[in-house]
RNA sequence: GCGGCUAUAGUUCAGCGGCAGAACGCCGGUUUGUGGCACCGGAUGUCGCGGGUUCGAUCCCCGCUAGCCGCCCCA
């Protein structure tokens, strides 16, 4: 195969599917700037250390997902710059944060990105190694209530609000408390001291899981296994009092505003920054990529990564999984043209499209047809872009008088142009 | 990164060691200022790429690439 196709894991997004993107797109926008939410973009690219540091060196996405590069060197002197293409955002918008000393406003810094990510990962239905997230991080000093658990119900209801208001049905909403960084190591080591006489007994992946990553195994679906898991320590008996009220604190909001929620204690995610309360909302339908979106507090991000203290709290959105969801709940329809011009002679393609322009100003939708095309042509074209048809011959030019009509309900009827709507 | 399934027309897919198939779509006609429906006719193509076995390979074998499913992990 010589010919040049899109590389793996990557693909080509075209009309009518755009469409859809675009819808997903300012329904976030629009959702997003109700909670007083506003835009940031960041670089596609960052210093490698960025993701080392923040995302956390042991976690999958580090160590082994990365698009990562040497830059040229500046200078002979010069060691060349370790650079990778971003695996996630939340750590390039709190590096925005520091840099830019947005904390010094003594304000809540509430933005939300939407852009391309890239994971080398094996690709599979859901899962692209460019991908496109929709995210939004609630970050600033505590004197602002970054810490608020207000801010972490505030976050979680307006997803509720964007996902219904997207007419995606049927999602999931499940909820833990992974504890502060003080709680997560008593617990990490609780976990491996009550693995440790059992682990033997549990699958390969567990056995090993158990020794690199404990919290891991928590979230194990080997059905064997499920019995010794429910009998492991659980994270809710280590949180201290702080943690503890947080997370009540969460729910009892959410309670408030009536928004549906699945407590889950299995729930640990993978990326290092979490703190406190994590969460996931997730859909059937989407086979073994079934999180929709996930996200969670990160309330020492900022200081893992040279900045002040900035507790925070996040999500990242699959847009491309938003997307498969809305298209497998009904097919998307073609976006119909409001009008197609049929010119009836190519003599008449000038006087067409100067018809076109007058009715785009109008905000109309328009395909223009072309003048050599034989009308049964021009009416078997027009029946599949759009609405109705605009007959131009040379009675119509001449007399500004329109023939129209209109393909759901077969009425024909002459118009006069400066009435067209 | 690991395991499995798959790759034939624009699309969805059938097929067989010996001329490349169907449906839908597309093009033309029945209808030269009227679409959809119907009928008639037509064209689909490096059978993913590379190699091997064979008189002959789309078919069998090996490698590669890509997609899908599962795992790992995540959005």
């Amino acid at each position: 195969m010589s010919t040049l196709k899109a590389v793996r894991g990557t693909r080509d997004l075209l009309p009518p599917e755009t469409e859809l993107w675009n819808r997903v797109e300012r329904t976030a926008r629009e959702v997003f700037s109700r909670y007083n939410f506003g835009e940031i973009r960041t670089p596609i690219f960052e210093d490698t250390s960025l993701f080392a540091r923040g995302v956390g060196e042991e976690t999958d996405i580090v160590s082994k997902e990365m698009y990562t590069w040497e830059d040229r060197a500046r200078a002979q002197s010069e060691k060349a710059q370790s650079l990778t293409l971003r695996p996630e955002n939340t750590a390039g918008v709190v590096r925005a944060y520091i840099e830019h000393k947005l904390g010094e406003a003594g304000l809540l810094q509430k933005l939300y990105y939407i852009g391309p990510q890239f994971r080398r990962e094996r690709p599979q239905k859901g899962r692209y190694r460019q991908f496109w997230q929709i995210g939004a991080e609630v970050i600033g000093p505590t004197s602002a209530g970054s810490e608020s658990p207000l801010r972490d119900a505030e976050v979680l209801e307006m997803l509720a609000s964007f996902l219904d208001e997207l007419g995606i049905s049927g999602w999931r909403l499940e909820i833990n408390s992974v504890g502060s960084a003080l709680d997560r190591p008593r617990y990490v080591a609780a976990l491996r001291e009550a693995l440790a006489p059992v682990k033997h007994l549990m699958c390969e992946d567990n056995q090993r899981r158990a020794e690199t990553n404990p919290l891991r195994v928590l979230d194990s679906k080997d059905p064997n296994d499920q019995e010794l898991i429910n009998n492991l320590p659980k994270i809710a008996d280590y949180l201290d009092e702080d943690s503890k009220a947080h997370f009540a604190a969460v729910l009892a909001a959410l309670d408030a505003c009536g928004v549906p929620y699945h407590v889950n204690p299995r729930l640990v995610r993978g990326l290092d920054y979490y703190t406190r309360t994590t969460f996931e909302f997730t859909h059937g339908g989407l086979g073994a990529q079934n999180a929709l979106l996930g996200g969670g507090r990160y309330d020492g991000l900022s200081e893992n990564i040279g900045g002040p203290k900035a507790p925070g709290i996040g999500f990242a959105m699959g847009e491309d999984r938003l997307i498969l969801t809305l298209q497998a709940q009904a097919e998307q329809q073609a976006t119909l043209a409001d009008y197609y011009i049929a010119p009836l002679a190519a003599e008449l393609n000038p006087a067409a499209l100067e018809l076109a322009r007058e009715l785009r100003r109008k905000g109309l939708r328009i395909e223009v047809g072309d003048g050599s095309f034989r009308l049964k042509k021009s009416f078997e074209v027009a029946n599949k872009l759009a609405k109705k048809i605009i007959l131009l011959g040379e009675d119509e030019a001449s007399t500004g008088v329109l023939t129209v009509k209109d393909f759901a309900t077969a009425e024909q009827t002459k118009v006069a142009r400066a009435e067209l709507a």
